[in-house]
DNA sequence: TTGACACTTCAACAAGCGTTGAATCTAATC
DNA sequence: GATTAGATTCAACGCTTGTTGAAGTGTCAA
């Protein structure tokens, strides 16, 4: 079992010796993607302790030693995975969020637009020919289903956003009690995680009726479903 | 990353063994209990990977060997902790549901009774005294989103019982393409999945106005939510 | 040309891993 | 009491792990 870390540390000082020498030579800078990409890639599929330094580097095509003197210790590898499309990602959904709540205003946007706001910039990046974004989505899934990594990793990039989208979920039922709003986001959540994991069991369960890396099909029945429920709970009569 | 083998050995026959001396000494079977016990817990918090013999050997109070000696390479013990309670819970799921379809007959059960035969079992064994159980669901959580575990292990213990339920869904929405039917399955999956792995976010997020291992209120949300959920999806007009 | 410095490789480290052979213990059977 | 066989312990195996110090390479500035 690994120890999540409250702080990290890397043999040179990543971020402050990177900007002072003007800008990474855009060899390294391309390894470093290519250890971040293969990390993300393997990390998503088994998990942190799944995965060997090592292995990740092969799959990076660089030296072993290399994951750590760009990153320092595992974790913080893991960590910097985790960084680097959550901060793209959650300002799309921000900003969809907010295209939402502009267009009815001073009314609140339906649930169906908030939720979208939260679905449908993952389906652009999910359906991209870039591979990357899925194994990323994939990641998350993971993380988020996890006791360990759960709270503080997920909390530590996501919270922020959560907390918007929550609240844009209270004002569509303003007379709802915060607990069932809660619950329902949590429902929510859930499906999305097993969505983003892609496990391949939807496929064998309606004998190929569906397939599990079929986001777009996911999400156009993950919105209305989920925004039935929304009503249903916390739709008060 | 570990490989998901085929067919497992151990150093003795365990099954056959067993059988043929009478029974089992109590000192022994009890060891073994605990030694699947703990392994659920550990598997549970911590996954396949994340978890050695040695901890679980630890937490049980046993030598290290002796986990070997009674269930083989560990890939077999894991396997072993999903198989106890799997078979009682699908039992009692089956019965549930069984009890739902002759209450109605010769109609189909609402969605709604559907759903409660699926999750009410879960909830009766959550809340009792014995964490046992919610370690269990906790590591069904971590091997349902797990594209490595998901398509091997979860099929292989819970495919018959799912297919028992998506059926039975299929019956109360006849009209419906089966493809919307396994796409709502799969909300209702991924929602349960999350509430088992009962990370303790929502505790985080609400502020304590829901606590993830309350399992009670959970489904009592769960169960009127995805039904709608499934009313808008496959409900046809 | 020389120096400096980021980058990259290589080899090795101590620690821990899953697993197993051999020895010992325990308890029921003859 | 001797025999037998399962249960248990112990110590060790070969191997892999994350990490690092030291040496090497490349490149731009002085």
């Amino acid at each position: 079992m690994a120890e999540v870390a409250e702080d990290f540390s890397s043999r040179k000082d990543a971020e402050t010796t990177q900007g002072k020498a003007g800008e990474a030579s855009p060899k390294s800078q391309e390894r470093r993607e290519r250890i971040l990409d293969a990390a993300e890639e393997l990390f998503a599929t088994s998990g942190f302790d799944g995965v060997t330094l090592r292995q990740i580097a092969k799959l990076a095509g660089v030296d072993v030693a290399l994951t750590s003197y760009y990153f320092g210790p595992k974790l913080q590898l893991f960590d910097a995975v985790l960084k680097r499309r959550g901060e793209i990602l959650n300002r799309a959904r921000l900003d969809a969020l907010r295209s939402a709540e502009a267009e009815s205003a001073p009314n609140p946007p339906s649930i169906e637009r908030v939720i979208e706001a939260f679905l449908r910039p993952l389906e652009i990046a999910q359906e991209s020919e870039d591979r990357g974004w899925r194994n990323y989505c994939a990641l998350i899934a993971y993380v988020n289903n996890s006791p360990v990594w759960g709270k503080k990793m997920i909390g530590k990039h996501f919270d922020k956003l959560v907390r918007e989208f929550t609240a844009a979920m209270q004002r569509c039922f303003p007379e709802a009690p915060a607990r069932d709003i809660f619950w329902c986001y949590h429902n929510l959540s859930g499906a999305l995680s097993l969505t983003f994991a892609d496990t391949g069991r939807i496929d064998i369960l309606s004998e190929n009726a569906c397939q599990s890396h079929d986001f777009k099909s996911a999400y156009d029945r993950m919105i209305p479903f989920m925004a039935a429920g929304f009503r249903e709970i916390c739709g008060g009569h």
